[in-house]
DNA sequence: TTTATATATGAATAGTTCTTCAGATGGGCG
DNA sequence: CGCCCATCTGAAGAACTATTCATATATAAA
C-alpha cells in the first residue's frame, strides 16, 4: 500500500493523461479521430463522415491541434487534417478492438451498415 | 472514404466509449483506479492514497460503480472496491506506459520519489 | 443503549465544456 | 478588382461535471 504512492505518476503526467482521455471523451471527436486513423482528410469530409457542422468540426480540430493530437496542412483553401500522436492512435485501436468485440458477443445490438 | 463511414462504429457504440474515455479524464479518480490496478482497496486507504477527500472518493467511487468499472465488497464497515473492468485495465496500463516511457525520454521533468 | 467510525448521499455552488451563430480571414477565379 | 468558397474564430447560452458541506446509514465497540 505504501508501494502503491511510490508508483503513482507525478501530479503532471496524471493530469496530462487525463486531458488526453478527456480529448478522447466526446463522440464527435472520436468520429474525427477514427476517421483519421486510415489517412488524412480536409475539414469539409471530417464534417461529412461524421456528421457534424463544420464549424464544430472546425473547433474540435482546433483542440485537438492545439494538444498535437493532430496537423494540418493546407493545400491551396483547404486543410487536410492527420492524427499525428502514436499514442491516442494505439487508445483509439484499442477502443475499436473493444467495440468489435463486444459487437461479436451482443450482435443484436447491431451495427452501422 | 466511403470506406471510412462504413467502418465507424454505431452511434451507441461511439457514446460508450466516449463516456469510458470520460470517466478516465480526471486525475483524481486516475489516481484511484491506478491504485486499483494492483488489487481491491478500502475507502479510506484510497483517499490516503489519492489525497483527496473521503466524501470526494465515495463520490467518483459511486460514478465508477454506476459504469461497472469498479465492484465493492464490504467487510463490516468497511468497503473494498476493485477494478473490474478488463477493457479499462488496459487503457490503465497504455497510459501508464505511456507516461514512463516519455519519462525516460524526458527525465527532467522529474518522477514521483 | 450510547457513542464512535466508515462510508454513502443530497443539495448547492462553482467551474468547465459543447454548440451555435455571426462574422472574419484568405486563397482562387471570373 | 470583386466575388465565392473553405476554413477559422469569438462570443453567448445551455448543458454538464466537480467539489464541498451537511447529514444519513450502518456497523462495531464501550
Amino acid at each position: 500500500m505504501a508501494s502503491v504512492r511510490e508508483r503513482m505518476p507525478a501530479a503532471q503526467d496524471l493530469t496530462d493523461t487525463a486531458e488526453v482521455f478527456g480529448l478522447l471523451a466526446d463522440p464527435g471527436r472520436l468520429r474525427l479521430l477514427l476517421a483519421l486513423l486510415e489517412g488524412e482528410m480536409c475539414v469539409c469530409d471530417l464534417a461529412a463522415v461524421s456528421g457534424q457542422s463544420e464549424s464544430a468540426v472546425s473547433h474540435a480540430l482546433r483542440l485537438l491541434r492545439a494538444h498535437r493530437i493532430v496537423t494540418a496542412r493546407r493545400a491551396g483553401r483547404m486543410a487536410f487534417y492527420r492524427l499525428e500522436d502514436a499514442h491516442v492512435r494505439m487508445l483509439l485501436d484499442l477502443a475499436l478492438a473493444h467495440t468489435e468485440h463486444t459487437q461479436a458477443i451482443h450482435p443484436e445490438r447491431g451495427g452501422t451498415r
